[in-house]
DNA sequence: CATCCCCTCGATACACTGTATTGACTGAAT
DNA sequence: ATTCAGTCAATACAGTGTATCGAGGGGATG
């Protein structure tokens, strides 16, 4: 803004309130869920942080599951495709970690990814790399399972961990006071005896950190495959 | 909210108008979800089914997220857990099966699976006996993984599975229905050429049932365990 | 047995949600 | 110039989770 009030001219009073698309719509929303989680989402904070009413939205969209099923498609579009000469494993790999990297940019992401249809183009893409990378000599059901497999892995593991992020993220700010808060409890279910291994668990494990879990995890998925 | 859920006591029985008792909100949040979906479930009506004001609830819960875990670890509390004699891979596939089985009677149990902390005295048990299954004479942070990578398949799979029912049944009544709203637009995708492994997999691919997809890659996911 | 106090209950209230309706106002067509 | 149709947003409604608070009753005390 490089123009003072006064000499600015007035927008057309009615001729265009404010440009609006389903791709703002999305972008914003998609703002708006990354700074304050999925439950900051409102019909009526999207539209307001787009400077319109709230049914000026309805025009573009039918229901908010669909506001939630465009910003589901939106984040299958970053996440980049393997090159198609990539081989059948390693395409598999470069696209579970692209969903996990995904995920860590957009949190709210892993609320969404297993929960809802995924028919927009970017989802198919994304099943049709998926589906290219397993796909052999063999009967496509073959590669139907596998796909099926790997991406159930991803996406409960990418839930798994920010489930586990927010564990701690959500009680207090710090880990401190989490622990403070969780261990007299889990200390008395310890206590029980009926927790044999978690106990050992809990005491004798280090614990690593989510890329490591999620190779690793990601690496015996991989190997039980059979692909060529 | 200092306090975990579980290790709250319940506020002593009132004999006054209706006896109340956590476990009777919970089993009558499970049955309202049961018929209607988690959408059913809000404090006002599990309340009124019960014959009470929506605030007589806060005496057993301080949110409604506590109830969701409540009603989460209920369900787990469902799923038999395997003779601690069965051998490591056996007791894996028992559990995945079981916690399934879980999801097939209660649909709703697939939207909280992989969400939600767990630290309930029975999730906690299903964790002991995955853990008490995986660990074999290697160091324990193994067992950590083998666990992670299965379940992480399990809730990722049962959610797929209850997206793709629900993708039929929320949109009409029949198959049939469903087929012709959505194939346009499929159909036009899939003319853009852009998706060629996806059209042969919808034209050639028989669709298994749902048992077999699942069982399937669970038997992928446990060979690639490189368990005893 | 009477009294008092505390503690629980639930009615009311508030801020918020998604969405239907409706009336006004616009730009275009006659 | 006048009418028309279409679009926009204000209002309304039925819900939601939860805070507040006045009234009421049971248990301990005098």
């Amino acid at each position: 803004m490089d123009e003072l009030v006064w000499e600015r001219p007035e927008p057309p009073a009615r001729a265009a309130p404010t440009p609006l698309s389903r791709a703002r719509i999305v972008e914003t929303a998609c703002a708006l869920a990354d700074e304050g989680g999925l439950e900051a989402v409102s019909l009526r904070k999207v539209a307001a942080a787009l400077g319109a009413g709230p049914m000026r939205l309805y025009g573009y969209l039918d229901t908010k599951e669909e506001l939630l099923d465009l910003m589901t498609d939106a984040v299958y579009g970053e996440i980049p495709l393997p090159d198609p000469e990539t081989e059948g494993l390693a395409a598999l790999r470069a696209l579970a970690h692209g969903c996990r990297a995904a995920v860590q940019r957009h949190e709210w992401f892993a609320d969404l990814i297993g929960g809802r249809p995924g028919l927009g183009p970017n989802a198919l893409a994304y099943l049709e790399a998926s589906l290219a990378a397993a796909a052999g000599p063999g009967p496509i059901e073959d590669a139907v399972i596998t796909v099926f497999t790997v991406h159930s892995y991803v996406t409960g593991a990418v839930r798994s961990e920010i489930r586990e992020r927010r564990l701690i993220s959500d009680t207090g700010l710090d880990e401190e006071s989490w622990q403070r808060a969780a261990a007299p409890y889990l200390q008395r279910m310890f206590d029980s005896g009926r927790y044999p291994t978690l106990l050992r668990t809990a005491r004798d494990a280090v614990h690593p950190d989510g890329d490591a879990v999620f190779s690793a995890g990601l690496d015996r998925v991989l190997s039980g495959l059979s692909l060529p």
